[in-house]
DNA sequence: TGGTAATAGCACCAAGACGGTCCGATTCAC
DNA sequence: GTGAATCGGACCGTCTTGGTGCTATTACCA
């Protein structure tokens, strides 16, 4: 059980934006910056922007900027806009077709559900701001590594 | 975010397996009880046979039996036997290779530790005995629908 | 002692998600 | 108005997942 590798990146991603003054940060630079294959720095924030989680600014000196502050934004977020809503089995989300053959009568989705409100709480109890600290012991507060390897 | 549906059907077969009186019980039998595909429910069996939480008797009148009470087996238990262990991050998981590029010096893994933990914990904190009581007034305790179908 | 029934283990195949790449649309700076 | 830089969406290869089949091995029963 694990979540994708776009998830984590999006929480580097997330993080590093929490560091922002307000300057828009373009994609690029957040690629270069953060070490991470740029075309997917831009898929990732694209997503993060449908989800609202950061908001974009089109045009020269353009870029992405929290929508939120980094103690509003909690790891469960991040997992819904890269990945989903959180939803352990398939008879607890909304397309919840006949995937299962049993489910009508199976009885079983009540307890999935307290499960899936268990995780899910573990989840969004963890925000940005408590993913910061470390971060900034290793990339400075707000110029990170930025060699141009 | 979801577990696969190997997992989901891995957990009815266990809570089935529950209800057992000692007596194995083939793989085609449940297979037929469940209705879940045969050879699924046989890769399934195998699969929790290699992680312990069933015991498996070749031979005639051969089949399989939970090696614990079903309140000794969570959900994480599963999990684990299915998917392989909870490790949300790469970087968590033994084969923590260079997948990340910046692992060496991110300083989010202790972060993420927390959070593993915390997911873990939701897991591992409801049993097989928990999922039971809503399958049984569903399927009846021990002669399901056994329908030929 | 032979037949039958059941698991064990292997390789195989299709489908879907994942990760990554490209080019066009839009916006601001000059 | 022009140009450059940016976001936005469509596209594609790849790899894991889910599901299948066959053969070998083992234990019971007649």
């Amino acid at each position: 059980m694990k979540l994708s590798r776009l998830t984590d990146y999006a929480v580097i991603l997330l993080t590093k934006l929490s560091f922002g003054d307000g300057e828009p940060a373009s994609a690029a630079r957040l690629s270069e910056e953060l070490m991470l294959p740029q075309p997917t720095v831009s898929k990732l924030l694209k997503m993060l922007t449908k989800a609202e989680l950061v908001s974009s600014q089109r045009g020269a000196t353009g870029g992405y900027v929290l929508t939120r502050k980094a103690d509003a934004i909690s790891i469960g977020d991040v997992i819904a806009a890269i990945e989903g809503p959180v939803a352990l089995t398939a008879c607890i989300d909304d397309s919840e077709e006949d995937v299962c053959g049993v489910q009508s009568f199976c009885g079983m989705r009540g307890n999935w559900v307290l499960v899936n409100a268990a995780v899910s709480d573990a989840l969004n109890k963890v925000t940005l701001s408590d993913m910061a600290p470390a971060w900034m012991n290793m990339f400075g507060p707000v110029e990170p590594v930025s060699e141009k390897a």
